[in-house]
DNA sequence: TAGATTGTTAATCGATTAACAATC
DNA sequence: TAGATTGTTAATCGATTAACAATC
């Protein structure tokens, strides 16, 4: 219905690092930066920056550039940082727990208020004050506390299972760390976190280094 | 040199997904597959598939297809998975510790040998027996190991120092896990693990679906 | 041989870059 | 006003898809 969904997932891509650097702008009290400028800061040619903020609207002022303010505001408005979500984390092995204690989620507005496990050593403990709960009353959980993110740390094959009992009891987005292509239907928004990927492609680079 | 180097980096990042099917091939006893059945499976098109794997020489068999066994081990070999190589983590956060314990990072050939840690108290302590040691032998113990991968899990501000002390001390390549952009010389591999990013675009979607 | 499916060229599509008029 | 820089159109470049001859 809005523009915003026509914008490309190039583009898209593309924003959390304008807003990131914008956020370091902001805290060194620049408040005004020339695409040319960001383009130094992010690798982008100034260019495309222009053309990228204007798939949102026209956030610039001829011969002047941007406001670092509005910017970074504008772009977490598209980014939906200003909205809150709750999330629960599907499994607490190092990479849940990992998860749990990081910081950087709280910064796209999502607090994670629960944990769950099926293991029952598990069950019961906390992990930053957020408690570990056992996966038997996940359903029930997501649907009592309006959670609308589920976090899948569990391992490969416990993966598709549990993000069925999740988009079941209603979650919209999954952000998913297992190694494994999720199903979901339309409208369940999947994120993945590729570790295995990543590090195969850094071992592509290193071999096809040392070949030269 | 070789022909290697010329390939897209779009083309590069499908690879690891290829081969993470084939793997799954292999295991279920299946030794044929035609770039139809790999488009059903990885969602990319017959034709894209086709196109990636020429790349790097004819794999396949008019009127069959490709063997799984000899493609999986060829796209191995392109992603370097039959080489050997050593790295240390930076950092013993919940993050380096979950690296740590992931195993994934054997699948890729990679051995970590040591973790390193500025905090006296990690200091000595094991990981996945795996000793954690002074940063401040971080150079010497680089030369003396023959370790070429550094892994860098320090908070944001110490990414950088921490890049600077590893390229200087030879290393090859850098996983970084710090949402920060590494400034390094030619030569030196950085592969980024962007978790600010994926959440944020995660947000993005949810925003966008909810817009709707 | 007939059928199937690759390897590869050509066509299309989309993304990036260049250029410049609009305008602050 | 003159200078600077955006917004936006046009040109270029690269990636994807389509098509089909080659060939197993």
């Amino acid at each position: 219905m809005n523009k915003d969904s026509q914008v490309s997932i190039t583009v898209i891509r593309r924003l959390p690092k304008y807003h990131r650097y914008l956020t370091d702008l902001l805290k060194k009290g620049i408040n005004r930066i020339s695409s040319q400028e960001l383009s130094a800061l992010t690798g982008f040619t100034a260019s495309q920056i222009r053309q990228d903020l204007n798939n949102f609207g026209g956030f610039g002022q001829q011969g002047y550039g941007y406001n670092v303010e509005d910017l970074h505001r504008e772009l977490g408005k598209i980014l939906g940082l200003d909205k809150h979500y709750n999330a629960v984390i599907c499994g607490t092995g190092n990479l849940g727990q990992s998860i749990a204690n990081y910081k950087g989620i709280e910064d796209a507005g999502i607090k994670v208020i629960s944990l769950f496990d099926r293991n029952p050593k598990m069950v019961g403990m906390k992990i930053r004050d957020i408690e570990v709960r056992d996966i038997d009353i996940l359903e029930e959980f997501i649907i009592k506390n309006k959670v609308e993110i589920g976090i899948i740390t569990v391992p490969k094959e416990g993966a598709q299972p549990i993000a069925d009992r999740l988009v079941k009891a209603g979650i919209k987005g999954i952000w998913n760390f297992a190694p494994t292509d999720l199903n979901v239907p339309e409208g369940v928004i999947v994120e993945n976190v590729r570790l295995n990927e990543s590090i195969f492609i850094l071992s592509y680079f290193l071999n096809a280094m040392n070949k030269k």
